[in-house]
DNA sequence: CTAAAACCTGACGTTGACGTCAGAGGCAAG
DNA sequence: CTTGCCTCTGACGTCAACGTCAGGTTTTAG
């Protein structure tokens, strides 16, 4: 298949995918024209590819694992740098997991007027800038 | 507190408490030659601001939400907007939990030679690439 | 008192993953 | 043939969260 649909298929655009040929996230044959053409299971790698990026990884970092899934080369850097990885994702999705839980209490508490709030420096940082006195905007309270 | 002491304690630059308070976040005192300073709960609100930063919000959104947990202003438009951005946070999640288990997948894989793979597009797209074939250039980086 | 350290306000530089535009070819249909 | 869409290669634009530098003032240590 042609560019078009690839980018298509995979939900990016034409640009990303020679952005991704560029950073050598992505393989592609040409036509004697020069055209790209593209086998069914670039769909697939595209959006591995996506998948990687949303989990923060950078375009080199991808680059350097993708040898590790298409020809199952590892070398033990290789492995390391995969294990790295996988810690680092996982301390994200901690610390994602710690905003969440931070942004429930708050929609609590933004939801049940007059309870109890466990995050007293919240409050006392709000009491701070009351205090804070003349010439500023003031909030409720 | 003083910008410097504040910025060790929070474990951010002092360029980057200069852009929070550029960008409505937070807020400081001057004295009366224009240097900023900071109560105690200023450490607290820097690390729930870095906190927020590594969610993914930006610091638009972040200024959209700090005034829920600061004055406990809950307006219904201020109320979706933490639903949706705790939604967001959620499926970022789901996201980066496939990401870890994909990367697994290859871990195991990279560590026992000859097992099961589970994912058979990757090895078509391998497979693709090899009977590619001949004119492959390699190491353009 | 003096020198170093910390602080101030601009303002330009950086990085990554693309968006977008320009100008020039290719390709199937009528 | 030619119309219209797709594709090509540069190459510059963008945006966010700061880094960094310049040039000047303030605070602190000795």
């Amino acid at each position: 298949m042609r560019i078009g649909e690839l980018a298509d298929r995979a939900g990016v655009s034409v640009r990303a995918l020679r952005y991704y040929e560029e950073q050598g996230l992505l393989y592609s044959e040409r036509s004697s024209s020069g055209q790209r053409h593209y086998p069914e299971p670039a769909v697939e790698r595209v959006q591995l590819i996506q998948l990687l990026y949303s989990a923060g990884l950078s375009s080199r970092t991808i680059a350097e694992l993708l040898p590790c899934v298409d020809a199952k080369v590892s070398t033990p850097e290789s492995r390391a740098r995969l294990a790295a990885e996988r810690e680092r994702i996982d301390g994200q999705i901690t610390e994602l997991i710690r905003a969440r839980d931070r942004l429930d209490a708050v929609i609590a508490f933004s939801g049940t007027p007059a309870s109890g709030c466990t995050y007293q420096e919240v409050e006392d940082y709000a009491d701070a800038l009351a205090s804070a006195g003349s010439g500023h905007r003031e909030g409720s309270r």
